[in-house]
RNA sequence: GUGGGCGUAGCUCAGCUGGUUAGAGCACCUGGUUGUGGCCCAGGAGGCCGCGGGUUCAAAUCCCGUCGCUCACCCCA
């Protein structure tokens, strides 16, 4: 019986991991242009770090971690998401004893126990950034300018920034309240799902995919009115720059997330190529988060975005982020004495940095061809008897299918060269 | 955790009202050129028809179970 990668779980190989390669790079490219750094975290950290942030209540903590016992009986748990392990690293580390704003940027897989389905793995990846240390709304709008700027440079179309505020820990308090008491003369008019969310968290009965919820819920209340006088203003004036920075959004006093540290600022990126799981990327300001995992008050903004929805969403618009190398060169060597001087040939093409290959079963020379011709190799450098015996070889070039001759002492500049 | 769809060659799939040696396209290999690729032509290799059990003279085909994949709910990137 054959052993398959774990479910939910993919191996990629070229042209596709190359793609995730280029991808990854335009990313960290457009985040250093914003200021942000480089941060790697371990893959499993301390379970309660996450029962700790994302909420115990909460699906994802509730029965989604991969958790287990290390040899010593410590509760671990692979990473259901980023930004707890990049604060609590950042506590750990000090920074929040010192003034000033740290920006950090990450590309780290992330891992759920969930039923996977299109769009949806057991182990993903996502790119995100954290900006910590500063509640300025010129903030949050950075770092959705910084989200649809990558999203732009990647050529993604027809993306819907929603943008809304969860406000905080007060005035989501009160809404929730107010939420319950409106509702309640029409419980029994929603679905069983909304029914338990009343009582779990009436928040997320705005997530309801069900048209007649939708329906009961249009007419509000809805969070973004009901903010009090320092969310409300914080509000007002992250959506004023998002305008100033010529970020398109839409206002939806819908949104809610499903980790319980959002205060503020929450938005979410929605493509319509996705099926399902149509979430590209989403984040929102956690101001509550540093102290919680014992640091001092620090606010902060940050977002994620998923590399696998995001190539998903490539390839349906048919982009490609392929690499145009150098030309490549492939040795066809035809028998032992030229094999021998075309191997020495071909290690030094290698230390001048030059893509180089040969054929590693003895074909013939039109095997050989064919192989160098389906593989893609721009130049061929044939090496036999005859050429060896003048101290010579032929190069051919793939596109035009001309030869040239030269001598074996001259090859590696005369293929610099060509490729420069 | 719940529900639907699907498991046949490396890939995409046909065959499934049961009936000889299980097919196609793509990919792969060889030949058509004593040492010249792509296109074309000819040939070749490659399959416990997911696995286990049952019905039958006979099962890729029908039935049951199981495992896997997939889509959706839930939730989220």
């Amino acid at each position: 019986m054959k052993i398959k990668a774990p479910k939910g779980t993919a191996d990629t190989f070229p042209p596709v991991s190359e793609e995730w390669e280029r991808v990854g790079s335009i990313m960290a490219q457009r985040a250093r242009c914003y200021g942000y750094g480089l941060i790697k975290t371990p893959v499993f950290e301390r379970t309660e770090l996450f029962t700790r942030s994302i909420g115990a209540a909460t699906d994802i903590v509730k029965k989604e971690m991969y958790t287990f016992e290390d040899r010593a009986g410590r509760s671990m748990t692979l990473k259901p998401e980023e930004t707890a392990p990049v604060v609590r690293a950042y506590i750990e580390h000090g920074l929040d004893k010192r003034p000033g704003l740290t920006k950090l940027y990450y590309m780290e897989p992330i891992f759920r126990y969930e039923r996977p389905q299109s769009g949806r793995y057991r182990q993903h990846h996502q790119f995100g950034v954290e900006a910590i240390g500063s509640a300025d709304p010129s903030l949050d709008a950075e770092v959705m300018r910084l989200l649809m700027d990558i999203y732009a440079v990647l050529g993604l179309e027809e993306l819907v920034l929603r943008v809304n505020s969860v406000g905080c820990s007060s005035c989501r308090g009160a809404f929730r309240e107010k939420l319950r008491d409106a509702l309640s003369p029409a419980l029994n008019l929603f679905c069983e799902d909304c029914r338990r969310r009343y009582g779990e968290n009436p928040l997320r009965l705005f997530d309801c995919k069900n048209e007649k919820c939708r329906e009961l819920l249009s007419d509000g209340p809805f969070i973004d009115d009901n903010l009090c006088e320092g969310c409300g203003s914080h509000f007002r004036r992250v959506l004023s720059l998002l305008e100033l920075l010529d970020v398109p959004f839409v206002k939806d006093g819908k949104l809610v997330r499903g980790l319980d540290y959002y205060t503020r600022t929450t938005f979410e990126v929605v493509s319509g190529e996705l099926g399902a799981q149509n979430a590209v990327g989403g984040g929102g300001r956690y101001d509550g988060l540093v102290e919680l995992l014992g640091g001092r008050p620090t606010p902060c903004v940050g977002f994620g975005t998923g590399m696998e929805r995001v190539l998903a969403v490539m390839k349906e618009q048919d982009l490609r982020c392929g690499m145009q190398g150098p030309p490549a060169v492939f040795l066809a060597l035809l028998g032992d004495r030229p094999r021998e001087r075309g191997l020495k040939l071909m290690y030094e093409l290698r230390q001048a940095f030059i893509h180089a290959d040969t054929d590693y079963f003895d074909g013939s020379l039109k095997a050989q061809l064919r192989q160098a011709n389906k593989r893609g190799f721009r130049l061929v450098i044939i090496i036999g008897e005859e050429e060896l015996a003048g101290k010579s070889a032929k190069i051919k070039d793939m596109l035009t299918g001309e030869e040239e001759k030269i001598l074996l002492v001259e090859a590696v500049e005369r293929i610099k060269a060509i490729c420069s």
